[in-house]
DNA sequence: CCCTAAGTGGAATCCTGAATTCCGGTTACG
DNA sequence: CGTAACCGGAATTCAGGATTCCACTTAGGG
């Protein structure tokens, strides 16, 4: 029944999500353990105690960040232009450090959000969100109707995914790239004859 | 002196080539060399018998590819329209089975290419043409100035790696994310404000 | 202040997936 | 045919991590 969650285990709790977050976001979500919990400043039995699997902690990261990623959607929201929020917002998302959270809401979902009811309503309201913002800048004519969401959320996977999976030059300036898919993504960008499928009704 | 390589082991040089080529484009440069030696129906041992390492393999694979690109970039670049000849050559190398090359070609390189310098020449050559190319768009003024060959290569690279490397959806039509990219790319694409920095003098 | 349940670190062990070696058995071909 | 070249692939070795376990510390209620 009602016993004592020793203040020190909580406190070590944060610690750990911290600590998978940025090393997850440096090697990937499956980075060793150990590091991780070296990193945590604790030891490897103390991580496997909290988190019974990889699984429950790559959860606990992405629970922990998505509202990061929501508020920033929501700062960037915010004014009447459309396409500049999305600018503005994908420009953040590139800045180094942020990986962990493309990593952990996108490279494990399959499995782990059917793991936790919590994160998976959580992580499709954030789409949903994205999702309305595009439609708005298509509406307005500011970006080409032949484009989507998941197109967005694809290469922001991609280039903000960590380090060793990209190219170097590639991987120490995703913004540069995710800019130049921007500007194809424009209003007026495409290339006529030779479009991208357009919004795929499959 | 001058005794006889038996005729089927030549043969089968060629099939390791080729299995390596294939392998290698689906599971990424360092494929279990077991993996190799069976798509080649040879034994492990006959593998390590002609290639000491890994390096000589990727080598000999690139080396066997390296003309096919320079190929296909030249056929490309046969017409008058630089930034169509582009197109047609992205367009061409985002083919499925295709990846092996820019994989071979890109992934390895720093060691391998110092370990065989008729590789590198042919590779340099091959890089050199494709930056005349880009040069040739740019002056006539259908490709905006700040992007660069490697620009280019770099992204062939992200985009035709192996499946498993990237997001799925992204995997499975690289064509797609290509074309937009070069949509980016075209004259006037670029977004005021906040260009990627310029050719790098660096 | 003391006792004990809660919590801890990290050595020890177990696994997995390749790399690499080795050699008895084949085969091309002079 | 005889034999130098070649083969295949079982056997061995190795690296990197996952997971377990338990002797040893503490927080913190009484």
């Amino acid at each position: 029944m009602g016993w004592h969650v020793r203040a020190d285990a909580r406190r070590n709790l944060g610690k750990i999500v911290e600590a998978a977050a940025e090393v997850m976001a440096e090697r990937g979500v499956d980075a060793p353990m150990e590091a991780i919990a070296k990193r945590a400043g604790v030891g490897v039995g103390t991580l496997y105690r909290r988190f019974p699997d990889r699984h429950a902690l790559v959860v606990a990261v992405g629970d922990h960040y998505i509202h990061t990623m929501a508020d920033a959607l929501d700062r960037a929201s915010a004014g009447a232009d459309a396409w500049a929020a999305i600018r503005e917002f994908v420009t953040w998302a590139a800045e180094p450090g942020r990986a962990a959270l493309a990593t952990a809401l996108a490279e494990v979902p399959q499995e782990a959000i059917a793991g936790s009811a919590e994160f998976a309503r959580k992580r499709a309201g954030w789409v949903e969100g994205f999702d309305a913002l595009v439609r708005r800048a298509q509406a307005d004519g500011s970006m080409r109707a032949d484009v989507t969401v998941e197109d967005l959320i694809h290469l922001l996977n991609v280039f903000t995914c960590h380090p060793g999976r990209l190219p170097e030059p590639v991987a120490s300036r995703p913004v540069r790239y995710l800019h130049l898919m921007l500007d194809g993504m424009k209003a007026g960008a495409a290339t006529p004859g030779a479009a991208p499928s357009p919004r795929d009704p499959s």
